[in-house]
DNA sequence: AATGGTCAAGTCAGC
DNA sequence: GCTGACTTGACCATT
Protein backbone atom coordinates (compact mmCIF):
# COMPACT_ATOMS: atom_id res chain seq x y z
CA UNK A 1 0.00 0.00 0.00
CA UNK A 2 1.53 3.23 -0.95
CA UNK A 3 0.18 6.59 -0.36
CA UNK A 4 0.27 9.85 -2.51
CA UNK A 5 -1.18 13.29 -3.37
CA UNK A 6 -2.13 14.47 -7.20
CA UNK A 7 0.22 16.87 -8.97
CA UNK A 8 1.42 19.50 -7.18
CA UNK A 9 3.42 19.88 -4.12
CA UNK A 10 3.23 22.93 -2.18
CA UNK A 11 6.10 22.82 -0.05
CA UNK A 12 8.68 23.03 -1.86
CA UNK A 13 9.29 26.19 -4.19
CA UNK A 14 8.18 24.96 -7.80
CA UNK A 15 4.98 23.85 -8.99
CA UNK A 16 5.32 21.75 -11.74
CA UNK A 17 2.34 22.63 -13.70
CA UNK A 18 3.21 25.98 -15.74
CA UNK A 19 1.43 26.65 -18.74
CA UNK A 20 0.73 29.51 -21.25
CA UNK A 21 -2.04 31.02 -22.98
CA UNK A 22 -2.69 29.61 -26.03
CA UNK A 23 -2.39 33.23 -27.45
CA UNK A 24 1.40 32.85 -26.56
CA UNK A 25 1.92 29.26 -28.04
CA UNK A 26 5.95 29.24 -29.33
CA UNK A 27 8.43 26.10 -29.39
CA UNK A 28 10.60 28.17 -27.56
CA UNK A 29 7.64 29.09 -25.28
CA UNK A 30 6.61 25.26 -24.74
CA UNK A 31 10.09 23.47 -24.47
CA UNK A 32 10.78 26.23 -21.56
CA UNK A 33 7.45 25.48 -19.67
CA UNK A 34 8.25 21.58 -19.93
CA UNK A 35 11.77 22.05 -18.88
CA UNK A 36 10.83 23.87 -15.97
CA UNK A 37 7.99 21.42 -15.64
CA UNK A 38 10.18 18.02 -15.57
CA UNK A 39 12.90 19.90 -13.36
CA UNK A 40 10.28 20.61 -10.60
CA UNK A 41 8.51 16.88 -11.35
CA UNK A 42 11.84 15.66 -10.22
CA UNK A 43 11.83 17.74 -7.47
CA UNK A 44 8.54 16.42 -5.89
CA UNK A 45 9.31 12.86 -6.86
CA UNK A 46 12.67 13.40 -4.15
CA UNK A 47 10.43 15.05 -1.25
CA UNK A 48 8.08 12.28 -2.18
CA UNK A 49 10.67 9.76 -1.27
CA UNK A 50 11.92 11.92 1.43
CA UNK A 51 8.49 11.53 3.09
CA UNK A 52 7.67 7.88 2.56
CA UNK A 53 5.20 9.26 -0.29
CA UNK A 54 5.50 6.76 -3.02
CA UNK A 55 2.38 7.22 -4.59
CA UNK A 56 1.79 10.02 -7.35
CA UNK A 57 -0.68 11.78 -9.76
CA UNK A 58 1.86 13.80 -13.06
CA UNK A 59 -0.32 16.84 -13.54
CA UNK A 60 -1.85 16.62 -17.23
CA UNK A 61 -0.38 20.15 -17.86
CA UNK A 62 2.76 18.93 -17.96
CA UNK A 63 3.39 19.27 -21.90
CA UNK A 64 0.64 22.25 -22.67
CA UNK A 65 -1.25 21.90 -25.53
CA UNK A 66 0.48 18.33 -26.17
CA UNK A 67 -2.70 17.12 -27.65
CA UNK A 68 -3.69 20.55 -29.63
CA UNK A 69 -3.76 20.65 -33.47
CA UNK A 70 -1.01 24.08 -32.55
CA UNK A 71 1.29 21.69 -31.40
CA UNK A 72 3.76 20.80 -33.41
CA UNK A 73 7.11 20.79 -31.94
CA UNK A 74 8.76 17.49 -31.33
CA UNK A 75 8.80 17.64 -27.67
CA UNK A 76 9.14 13.56 -27.33
CA UNK A 77 12.37 13.63 -29.37
CA UNK A 78 13.56 17.23 -27.17
CA UNK A 79 12.69 16.17 -23.58
CA UNK A 80 13.69 11.95 -24.27
CA UNK A 81 16.61 12.08 -22.19
CA UNK A 82 15.10 14.24 -19.46
CA UNK A 83 11.79 11.70 -19.09
CA UNK A 84 13.86 8.71 -19.40
CA UNK A 85 16.04 10.05 -16.33
CA UNK A 86 12.75 10.80 -14.36
CA UNK A 87 11.10 7.29 -15.60
CA UNK A 88 14.23 5.76 -14.24
CA UNK A 89 13.81 7.45 -11.06
CA UNK A 90 10.45 6.10 -10.41
CA UNK A 91 11.48 2.92 -11.39
CA UNK A 92 14.14 2.82 -8.69
CA UNK A 93 12.03 4.09 -6.42
CA UNK A 94 9.43 1.75 -6.65
CA UNK A 95 7.35 4.86 -7.28
CA UNK A 96 3.32 4.39 -8.25
CA UNK A 97 2.43 6.82 -11.21
CA UNK A 98 -0.90 7.67 -12.30
CA UNK A 99 -2.43 10.45 -14.02
CA UNK A 100 -6.04 12.02 -14.45
CA UNK A 101 -6.76 13.62 -17.73
CA UNK A 102 -9.04 16.73 -17.56
CA UNK A 103 -13.24 16.18 -17.45
CA UNK A 104 -12.88 17.48 -21.67
CA UNK A 105 -11.96 13.83 -22.38
CA UNK A 106 -15.16 12.04 -22.67
CA UNK A 107 -14.66 8.57 -25.12
CA UNK A 108 -18.43 8.27 -24.90
CA UNK A 109 -19.28 11.69 -26.43
CA UNK A 110 -22.04 11.70 -29.35
CA UNK A 111 -20.74 14.06 -31.46
CA UNK A 112 -17.31 12.68 -33.29
CA UNK A 113 -15.27 15.73 -32.56
CA UNK A 114 -15.07 15.18 -29.43
CA UNK A 115 -14.47 11.62 -28.97
CA UNK A 116 -11.41 12.52 -31.51
CA UNK A 117 -9.76 15.42 -29.20
CA UNK A 118 -10.00 12.91 -26.47
CA UNK A 119 -8.61 10.15 -28.28
CA UNK A 120 -5.66 12.12 -28.59
CA UNK A 121 -5.21 13.31 -25.15
CA UNK A 122 -5.25 10.11 -24.40
CA UNK A 123 -2.07 9.35 -26.81
CA UNK A 124 -0.31 12.19 -25.05
CA UNK A 125 -0.75 11.02 -21.52
CA UNK A 126 0.17 7.49 -23.10
CA UNK A 127 3.22 8.90 -25.33
CA UNK A 128 4.47 10.61 -21.82
CA UNK A 129 4.20 7.84 -19.58
CA UNK A 130 6.18 5.23 -22.60
CA UNK A 131 8.19 7.90 -22.66
CA UNK A 132 9.41 7.39 -18.92
CA UNK A 133 9.95 3.70 -19.69
CA UNK A 134 6.87 3.01 -17.38
CA UNK A 135 5.47 -0.28 -16.93
CA UNK A 136 1.37 -1.11 -17.39
CA UNK A 137 1.28 -0.45 -13.80
CA UNK A 138 1.43 3.18 -14.38
CA UNK A 139 -2.07 4.06 -15.24
CA UNK A 140 -4.20 6.46 -16.77
CA UNK A 141 -8.13 6.79 -15.27
CA UNK A 142 -10.83 8.69 -16.77
CA UNK A 143 -14.54 8.79 -15.89
CA UNK A 144 -17.08 7.08 -18.28
CA UNK A 145 -18.41 10.13 -19.29
CA UNK A 146 -21.84 11.64 -20.75
CA UNK A 147 -25.30 10.25 -19.90
CA UNK A 148 -26.86 12.13 -22.41
CA UNK A 149 -30.74 11.24 -20.89
CA UNK A 150 -29.63 7.54 -22.28
CA UNK A 151 -27.35 5.79 -20.00
CA UNK A 152 -27.63 2.39 -21.39
CA UNK A 153 -27.13 3.85 -25.02
CA UNK A 154 -24.25 5.91 -23.42
CA UNK A 155 -22.80 2.47 -21.90
CA UNK A 156 -23.01 1.24 -25.17
CA UNK A 157 -21.46 3.29 -26.50
CA UNK A 158 -18.65 3.92 -24.21
CA UNK A 159 -17.48 0.29 -24.72
CA UNK A 160 -17.84 0.80 -28.73
CA UNK A 161 -15.02 3.62 -28.29
CA UNK A 162 -13.04 1.73 -26.17
CA UNK A 163 -12.69 -1.26 -28.17
CA UNK A 164 -11.23 0.97 -30.88
CA UNK A 165 -8.54 2.06 -29.14
CA UNK A 166 -4.71 1.90 -29.78
CA UNK A 167 -2.85 -0.69 -27.43
CA UNK A 168 -0.71 2.03 -26.15
CA UNK A 169 -4.11 3.41 -24.27
CA UNK A 170 -5.80 0.23 -23.62
CA UNK A 171 -3.05 -1.17 -21.34
CA UNK A 172 -3.15 2.17 -18.66
CA UNK A 173 -6.55 2.93 -19.15
CA UNK A 174 -8.76 2.48 -16.25
CA UNK A 175 -12.14 4.16 -15.05
CA UNK A 176 -13.21 5.69 -12.04
CA UNK A 177 -16.53 5.83 -10.70
CA UNK A 178 -17.77 9.60 -10.46
CA UNK A 179 -19.80 11.50 -8.06
CA UNK A 180 -23.04 12.36 -10.75
CA UNK A 181 -23.06 10.41 -13.47
CA UNK A 182 -21.71 6.78 -13.10
CA UNK A 183 -21.61 4.38 -9.95
CA UNK A 184 -19.55 1.65 -9.00
CA UNK A 185 -22.09 -0.99 -10.52
CA UNK A 186 -22.09 0.89 -13.67
CA UNK A 187 -18.10 0.71 -13.65
CA UNK A 188 -18.19 -2.92 -13.14
CA UNK A 189 -20.90 -3.41 -15.77
CA UNK A 190 -18.03 -1.40 -18.50
CA UNK A 191 -15.93 -3.83 -16.77
CA UNK A 192 -17.85 -7.13 -17.90
CA UNK A 193 -17.90 -6.44 -21.06
CA UNK A 194 -14.50 -4.57 -22.01
CA UNK A 195 -12.14 -5.91 -18.98
CA UNK A 196 -11.39 -2.29 -17.98
CA UNK A 197 -10.07 -1.92 -14.75
CA UNK A 198 -12.13 0.12 -12.13
CA UNK A 199 -10.37 2.47 -10.21
CA UNK A 200 -12.76 2.95 -7.15
CA UNK A 201 -13.38 6.73 -5.34
CA UNK A 202 -14.46 6.04 -2.10
CA UNK A 203 -15.52 10.04 -1.62
CA UNK A 204 -17.49 9.33 -4.70
CA UNK A 205 -19.20 6.17 -3.95
CA UNK A 206 -20.32 8.08 -0.83
CA UNK A 207 -21.80 10.72 -2.88
CA UNK A 208 -23.23 8.60 -5.26
CA UNK A 209 -23.80 5.17 -5.29
CA UNK A 210 -25.73 2.02 -5.84
CA UNK A 211 -25.93 1.57 -2.31
CA UNK A 212 -22.63 -0.93 -1.87
CA UNK A 213 -21.17 -1.13 1.02
CA UNK A 214 -17.88 0.88 0.93
CA UNK A 215 -16.23 -2.81 2.09
CA UNK A 216 -17.72 -4.29 -0.68
CA UNK A 217 -17.32 -2.00 -2.76
CA UNK A 218 -13.29 -1.89 -2.69
CA UNK A 219 -13.11 -6.12 -2.66
CA UNK A 220 -14.97 -5.84 -5.98
CA UNK A 221 -13.37 -3.06 -7.80
CA UNK A 222 -9.94 -4.33 -6.42
CA UNK A 223 -11.14 -7.87 -8.18
CA UNK A 224 -10.96 -6.16 -11.78
CA UNK A 225 -7.35 -5.40 -11.90
CA UNK A 226 -5.20 -8.13 -13.10
CA UNK A 227 -1.26 -8.90 -11.98
CA UNK A 228 -0.02 -6.93 -15.28
CA UNK A 229 -1.98 -3.50 -13.72
CA UNK A 230 -0.59 -3.53 -10.47
CA UNK A 231 -2.12 -3.43 -7.17
CA UNK A 232 -5.30 -1.56 -7.51
CA UNK A 233 -5.50 2.24 -7.16
CA UNK A 234 -8.15 3.82 -4.90
CA UNK A 235 -9.17 7.72 -4.90
CA UNK A 236 -9.92 8.68 -1.23
CA UNK A 237 -11.06 11.82 0.05
CA UNK A 238 -14.34 13.18 2.56
CA UNK A 239 -16.93 15.72 2.59
CA UNK A 240 -15.65 18.60 3.30
CA UNK A 241 -17.23 20.25 6.92
CA UNK A 242 -19.87 23.00 5.83
CA UNK A 243 -18.74 22.66 2.34
CA UNK A 244 -21.72 21.86 -0.29
CA UNK A 245 -22.23 18.30 -0.71
CA UNK A 246 -19.38 16.55 -2.58
CA UNK A 247 -16.97 19.13 -1.80
CA UNK A 248 -13.10 17.28 -1.24
CA UNK A 249 -11.92 18.32 2.16
CA UNK A 250 -9.17 21.28 2.51
CA UNK A 251 -7.77 18.78 5.13
CA UNK A 252 -7.79 15.15 5.86
CA UNK A 253 -9.69 13.62 8.48
CA UNK A 254 -8.09 10.99 10.72
CA UNK A 255 -10.85 9.26 11.91
CA UNK A 256 -12.31 9.06 8.50
CA UNK A 257 -9.20 8.00 7.21
CA UNK A 258 -8.33 5.26 9.77
CA UNK A 259 -12.33 3.66 9.06
CA UNK A 260 -11.08 3.80 5.08
CA UNK A 261 -8.18 1.75 5.94
CA UNK A 262 -10.22 -0.55 8.07
CA UNK A 263 -12.60 -0.93 5.10
CA UNK A 264 -10.33 -1.87 2.60
CA UNK A 265 -8.32 -4.57 4.69
CA UNK A 266 -9.12 -7.28 2.79
CA UNK A 267 -7.22 -6.24 -0.22
CA UNK A 268 -3.87 -3.91 -0.74
CA UNK A 269 -4.40 -1.04 -2.88
CA UNK A 270 -2.35 2.66 -3.19
CA UNK A 271 -4.53 5.27 -2.56
CA UNK A 272 -4.49 8.72 -3.60
CA UNK A 273 -5.50 11.27 -1.44
CA UNK A 274 -7.85 13.78 -3.20
CA UNK A 275 -7.46 16.55 -0.60
CA UNK A 276 -6.86 20.26 -1.24
CA UNK A 277 -4.04 20.55 0.70
CA UNK A 278 -1.93 18.12 -1.10
CA UNK A 279 1.11 16.61 0.33
CA UNK A 280 0.22 17.72 4.04
CA UNK A 281 -2.89 15.51 4.17
CA UNK A 282 -0.73 12.69 2.75
CA UNK A 283 2.22 13.03 5.22
CA UNK A 284 -0.21 12.62 8.17
CA UNK A 285 -2.06 9.98 5.89
CA UNK A 286 1.24 7.73 5.44
CA UNK A 287 2.10 8.60 9.27
CA UNK A 288 -1.73 6.81 10.15
CA UNK A 289 -1.07 4.44 7.37
CA UNK A 290 2.31 3.60 8.93
CA UNK A 291 1.02 0.72 11.26
CA UNK A 292 -0.94 -0.96 8.60
CA UNK A 293 0.56 -4.29 7.66
CA UNK A 294 -0.06 -3.48 3.54
CA UNK A 295 1.89 -0.07 3.55
CA UNK A 296 4.99 -0.23 1.77
CA UNK A 297 8.20 1.90 2.65
CA UNK A 298 10.79 3.42 0.19
CA UNK A 299 13.59 1.02 -0.67
C1' DA B 1 3.88 45.01 -7.46
C1' DA B 2 -0.86 44.09 -7.14
C1' DT B 3 -5.09 42.77 -9.16
C1' DG B 4 -8.91 41.01 -11.66
C1' DG B 5 -10.66 39.09 -15.95
C1' DT B 6 -9.85 35.27 -18.41
C1' DC B 7 -8.27 30.88 -19.93
C1' DA B 8 -8.49 24.60 -25.41
C1' DA B 9 -11.38 21.27 -24.54
C1' DG B 10 -17.39 18.76 -21.76
C1' DT B 11 -21.28 17.65 -18.91
C1' DC B 12 -24.82 18.72 -15.99
C1' DA B 13 -27.07 20.45 -11.73
C1' DG B 14 -28.61 24.40 -9.69
C1' DC B 15 -29.90 28.81 -9.98
C1' DG C 1 -29.35 30.97 -20.21
C1' DC C 2 -25.50 31.37 -17.08
C1' DT C 3 -22.30 29.66 -13.43
C1' DG C 4 -19.77 26.49 -10.80
C1' DA C 5 -17.79 22.09 -9.95
C1' DC C 6 -14.76 18.67 -11.43
C1' DT C 7 -8.09 15.85 -9.76
C1' DT C 8 -5.70 21.58 -9.96
C1' DG C 9 -5.21 27.99 -10.27
C1' DA C 10 -2.14 30.30 -13.28
C1' DC C 11 -1.47 33.77 -17.02
C1' DC C 12 -1.17 38.31 -18.31
C1' DA C 13 -3.02 42.97 -19.43
C1' DT C 14 -3.74 46.74 -16.89
C1' DT C 15 -3.18 49.75 -13.25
Amino acid sequence: MKIGYPCINRSIACRGNRTFRLASYSEERLFATVAENLRCLAAMLRYNIEHTLLFFRITSDLVPFASHPVCAADWRGRFAADLAAVGEYVRETGTRISMHPDQFVVINARDSDIVERSVAELCYHADLLDAMGLDTTAKIQIHVGGVYGEKERSLERFVRAYTTLDETILRRLVIENDDRRYTLADCLRVHDETGVPVLFDRFHHEVHSSGESPRDAVISAAGTWRAVDGVPMVDYSSQQPGGRRGNHAETIDPDNFRAFLAESAPVDCDIMLEIKDKEKSALLAAAIAATDPRFAAPR
